[in-house]
DNA sequence: TAATATTTTTAAGTTTGCTTAAAAATATTT
DNA sequence: AAATATTTTTAAGCAAACTTAAAAATATTA
């Protein structure tokens, strides 16, 4: 049970992240551009984590992550999931502020203390973002979700999630108190562009664009 | 501003280490040892660290920090302790549990976090094992502390620390409950071997040799 | 001082993880 | 199907961080 490398534990993320929504393979050029690297710097990387048996890998086919290589990512989805609580709840940073940190945190490597953060957090089910948080054998709980701009006029639902992580999207988020758990009701919908007007818990209206209620994760209420 | 590297943080910390109590330069072996590395890997980085100013370094001298450096060393210590006190203080680890996490989680950079994670733990001045943490600026409070073993016959003083932090060591005196913040009178001094006969708080007896009594820090009352 | 021992450095080589450039395989158009 | 475009792999090379072995510098002892 050699440990892996940061590098090699990025990877194996990498191609989860890929793979979790289709269920196809994932190819040298999305994890090249996922990781934010050259495909043949992937290339090189797939020979390697094959022989350790992390991937399925066959050439020009793609590749998938082995039970083993799944659990893996899964542990470090939990990881970074728990420490953005931590980073949330306890250290009260903002949503948009953590997820840097929690890229370095989750590589650090003892069960333990994963196991006595998690009791210490409460056994949190969602990180501060509405991603589940995957339990210790890799299960994560699904929610029955659908991005805000699926709803039909006069529907209402909960924001539970965010499908775009970036900073200036959360922080947006926040300028127009669209945080987890508010709830929101569509008023109209402008068909020539599809963007929205909505209300917020407390009665205030907002119009929204397409692109925000497309990455606006709701609970139908 | 470049980040350094993991690897080359940790030879700054040896090297600060094996400086700050002798006021000599480091040299190239008792890095090695430290490091658990060959001498020719020292004197390889040694090169690289100096050229990027983080040593002072002339071939067969030995080596110091630059102003640069020690900053950076002590910032590292800084991380470190405050880490192990987190994993004590929050997640109730043991004294002896904790250096190898914190030698990882003193490697995550950002210095918001450490600021914040100080002031969530009431910004401590000593680690689980009674070392100074130094503050923001790298200033160390000092105290004054003698081995137990330098105490006379009939004088007390109470545990502050230890020299020697190997769990073998931390984990013999949970055993004797030979704790920090423990009161201690030595009763008798038996020259031979120069143990002692010792009382604790509670009234209890106990028989400790020379090499415990030299790696106990005591503060004379 | 000369011989010997120790310490340190240099030289050469390895592994990991990246790069660019070229070649090969696969997919898409015409 | 042939031509063209895209994707993927291979080849060659580099930097970081190590190793072992040999050489050089310094220290100790006779
Ligand atoms: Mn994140
Ligand atoms: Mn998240
Ligand atoms: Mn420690
Ligand atoms: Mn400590």
């Amino acid at each position: 049970m050699e440990s892996l490398s940061q590098t090699e534990e990025n990877y194996l993320k990498a191609i989860f992240k890929i793979c979790e929504n289709e269920d196809k393979p994932a190819n040298t050029n999305a994890i090249a551009s996922e990781l934010q690297m050259t495909a043949a710097a992937i290339s090189d990387m797939l020979k390697r984590l094959s022989s350790k048996e992390l991937v399925h890998y066959k050439r020009h086919y793609g590749v998938t992550l082995t039970e083993h290589g799944s659990q893996i990512a899964k542990t470090l989805i939990r990881k970074h999931r728990l420490w953005e609580v931590f980073l949330c709840d306890v250290l009260n940073f903002t949503w948009d502020e953590v997820h840097e940190m929690a890229e370095q945190l989750e590589h650090v490597q003892s069960s333990e203390l994963i196991f006595r953060l998690d009791r210490f957090l409460g056994r949190p089910k969602f990180d501060p973002h509405g991603d589940p948080i995957p339990d210790a054998d890799g299960n994560f709980e699904m929610r029955k979700q659908i991005a805000l701009s699926a709803l039909q006029e006069n529907e209402s639902g909960v924001v539970v999630g965010v499908d775009e992580h970036s900073s200036a999207f959360l922080q947006y988020l926040d300028q127009m108190h669209l945080g987890l758990g508010v709830k929101v009701k569509v008023l109209e919908i402008y068909k020539f562009d599809n963007s929205l007007k909505i209300s917020l818990g407390a009665g205030k209206e907002l119009t929204i664009s397409n692109k925000v209620s497309e990455n606006l994760l709701v609970q139908k209420k």
